[in-house]
DNA sequence: ATATAAATTAGAATAACTCTAAACTAACTG
DNA sequence: CAGTTAGTTTAGAGTTATTCTAATTTATAT
């Protein structure tokens, strides 16, 4: 294509975001093939390999804004470290506890039923099933 | 009662864990009272305000070596911090994500139907499901 | 009582972020 | 376009939760 940021910069423009080289790069990485988990340090990895100098500051800086803006998901599976999903639609995930791998749940293998109300004063924000694995024995 | 420490000493022996010091006054903390979810910071201020002295460092580990012999599972719901319940059995949570309070989702009030097979060679090792609160707005 | 293996600890080290203040740049204005 | 400004990036310092290390202490077996 002649034009490889124009879907990009879209996207980001209609984010409230600047289109800087830092976040053009960092945005193909992420929404320009299919659905990807990532953590920042593996955004930043490639991100540098793509030639594109980033810092981490900026990368986590990013990661932030995008999930703000709906861009991302933050995933909670692990206490040291936080993923984000490209997948922003209501799904579920298998964590693999030796690998770190984060993967989709398939739609419709896994349903959550009689929902509980939020408790008394709060108001519910999100609905997320792990289901944990591990690859050795 | 007249031996106050005798089933905390049980369970810690059952568990293949010397009964030291800091060990019971831990476990009686974790045990001796109804379910209770904790992090390292929280139990390490509770068993100081009960005047014994126990390093931080003894406080990670014992966390962990509960866990490892199911006296303890750990929670996942916030990405900075570990937390650990004393009800082991399978539940649920609600996490409230201003004020970091995890609570259990009263069981029946939420199901998971259809849980999907694990990915080729690997196990299932567990399934959790976190509601999200928040408290404003 | 002793020996020994396990447990505890202070403090250093690490990992994953977050913050700060200075330098840079996108985008608006005339 | 040149100037202005507000938003962005960055290096490096700071923070927080947790782990590690090596020395000391303690529980238990003998």
């Amino acid at each position: 294509m002649d034009r490889p940021y124009t879907g990009v910069i879209e996207r980001l423009k209609n984010a409230g975001l600047r289109p800087t080289r830092q976040r053009l790069a960092l945005a193909k990485l992420l929404f320009d093939g299919g659905d990807r988990h990532i953590t920042a340090e593996t955004l930043h990895a490639e991100v540098l390999a793509a030639n594109v100098r980033v810092s981490l500051a900026t990368v986590y800086n990013a990661l932030h804004q995008f999930t703000r803006s709906g861009l991302l998901r933050e995933v909670v599976v692990d206490s040291s470290r936080a993923y984000f999903d490209t997948n922003t639609s209501g799904h579920h995930h298998f964590f693999d506890e030796d690998t770190g791998d984060l993967s989709d749940i398939p739609d419709g293998e896994i349903s959550v039923s009689s929902l509980p109300g939020a408790p008394a004063g709060k108001v519910l924000s999100g609905v997320e099933v792990v289901v944990r694995v591990r690859s050795q024995q």
